[in-house]
DNA sequence: CTGAAAGCGCTAACAC
DNA sequence: GTGTTAGCGCTTTCAG
């Protein structure tokens, strides 16, 4: 089938370029009668504009990139849903590009969006990426960064306290006469993790406290359930705070191996659950991390963004909402 | 920073644009000092080449669109890495859109996706978007379909044959004088439910049985969960078989919460299992799809449509592999 | 081996 | 209200 341009609709409807294009972009000075025979030739003809002419034309693809991760779906799926149910509302396309650390080469994949000309990038990032988004600040594009805090001239971001979050739980735990609080290492998250550890380091120096309970995970184990089945023959704490659900689980699975009961002896608690923790047991006590806000929000951000509305807040903070489930006492 | 054009190059390099887009396009007709002379003054001007520009100039994009069921991402997640690693290895890129059961609009995408002009489609598909893909054959656009058998003149497909596998498997449990063997619905994959009745329906005839043991989920129930304690305290088979590791997990967890015991007094298995399965007690015996090597086939497929080279089977077929695990006796 | 010029499909002044 | 026309940035004949 041949592609049928606005010149064809133009000689079918007997009218001039001009006219195509205001009525195909809504402009109100068309007259009726013009405009509803232009829009029976468009049907009649099975008319669809060229977007990528639209684009070079218009010097705008209503189209983002979306940056994220390699093989994380299982705690971006969300955001991305979050994101392209937004997007879609406001018309706008998705480019998607993946990520893997140590791999992905910053310049390549900066030199992919730019040729793209899309119109801004939202970038779910680690500290990783932050070359990456230098970068692209050079070329002046609008970025929003997700999960990342941080601001700048063409540059927001949306994400959620995960500081404040641990802070806050460690300190009722430390209220209730727990010390022994350890946090796991997310060697697929490192960031994440360290802000954890931040969290909790905080907490117990606002209560005159030490803390350096942060369990890394050695590069050599091909899993975290590798390392903690057997860092749990020799070691047990009062609370483990994970990243991950499946981090918690791997956990939980470990330590019972080793005979440590959960929850009378060892607590657990994951940052991010996905909905792998409503089929699992024991349920992972957890945060949900509303990560389809987190997807929608940063899409409407860059909407904002993008058609120069008034930014209020170009760091947006979401909230998490902890929930007790079957690795927490309840105190 | 302003952006900067072939015009620009052509202009520091004092050739005229033809011999620059020869560069940037490795024509080897250009001069060795020359070429050095026009990559110079594209280093030195940071120039990127606009795709958009090159896209109406060729007509070709070099992008093609990804069409994936929403909210799916555990088990599609693996199917887009392979599919990315392909896609930059060959230069495309792929814009990301996602389809509701029921709610998005089958014209609304393919409206979307005309407009956008991807140089092909490929999509993860149910039986539900044959609209879409008819629509879509229409515009005479190169489409691979993910999981669904079928084939045209410009349409692929790369599929996992579940019927086989269910039939093998169904054959050989019937070799151990099993014959109470039951499939579970799947709300989220109907026709991956109905194929592997289909499978089991046909082990069964082909050994003179009878088999009607689909266990159907009527929508009423939130989950499979809600659905299967329910079930099961009445109900017990001697093997169930279920589309997703989740489903199987809760069928798991449903069983034992009435007293049936796994894997001695009732086997489960599934078909896809993801990375959570790893992280889960008992582990689900499954089959391993090869969710990476099916976004990585397809891709690869829709290359060598959109490179016209000759293809050999328009239907390609994938192996899966049946792993026992912690749910099934071994035989 | 390189340059001039037409064209890809569309938008947006600027005329009329 | 509608038409004319000059781009948007690039590729590709066709000359030279």
């Amino acid at each position: 089938m041949k592609r049928v341009t606005i010149y064809d609709v133009a000689r079918e409807a007997n009218v001039s370029l001009a006219t195509v294009s205001r009525v195909i972009n809504g402009s109100s000075v068309v007259k009726e009668a013009t405009r509803q025979h232009v829009q029976d030739a468009i049907t009649k003809l099975g008319y669809k504009p060229n977007a990528i002419a639209q684009g070079l034309a218009l010097q705008r693809t209503t189209t983002i990139g979306l940056i994220i991760p390699e093989a994380s779906f299982t705690y971006t799926g969300q955001i991305i849903n979050g994101l392209l149910d937004v997007a879609r509302i406001y018309n706008y396309n998705v480019m998607l590009h993946t990520i893997t650390e140590g791999i992905t080469d910053a310049e390549k994949i900066v030199d992919v969006i730019i040729k793209s000309r899309v119109d801004g990038v939202i970038i779910y990032s680690d500290k990783m990426m932050e070359d990456s988004i230098n970068m692209l600040n050079h070329y002046n594009i609008p970025i929003v960064m997700i999960a990342n805090k941080g601001s700048g001239d063409s540059l927001c971001s949306v994400y959620i306290d995960v500081v404040k979050a641990i802070k806050d739980l460690c300190n009722r735990y430390i209220g209730y006469g727990v010390r022994d609080i350890a946090v796991l290492d997310d060697r697929r998250n490192r960031n994440s993790a360290r802000l954890m550890a931040q969290g909790a380091k905080t907490a117990f120096e606002q209560n005159g406290l030490e803390w350096n309970n942060f369990i890394t995970i050695p590069n050599e184990y091909r899993s975290t359930y590798r390392f903690v089945s057997q860092y749990f023959e020799t070691h047990k704490h009062q609370l483990v705070i994970a990243n991950r659900d499946s981090q918690a689980m791997a956990v939980v699975n470990a330590a019972r191996e080793n005979g440590i009961k959960i929850p009378e002896e060892m607590e657990v608690i994951c940052l991010i659950d996905t909905k792998y923790n409503s089929a699992v047991r024991p349920k992972i006590s957890s945060f949900s991390i509303p990560s389809y806000d987190l997807g929608a929000v940063s899409m409407r951000v860059m909407t904002k963004m993008l058609e120069n509305d008034r930014i209020t807040d170009r760091e947006k903070c979401l909230n998490y909402l902890f929930t007790a489930r079957q690795t927490t006492k309840n105190y």
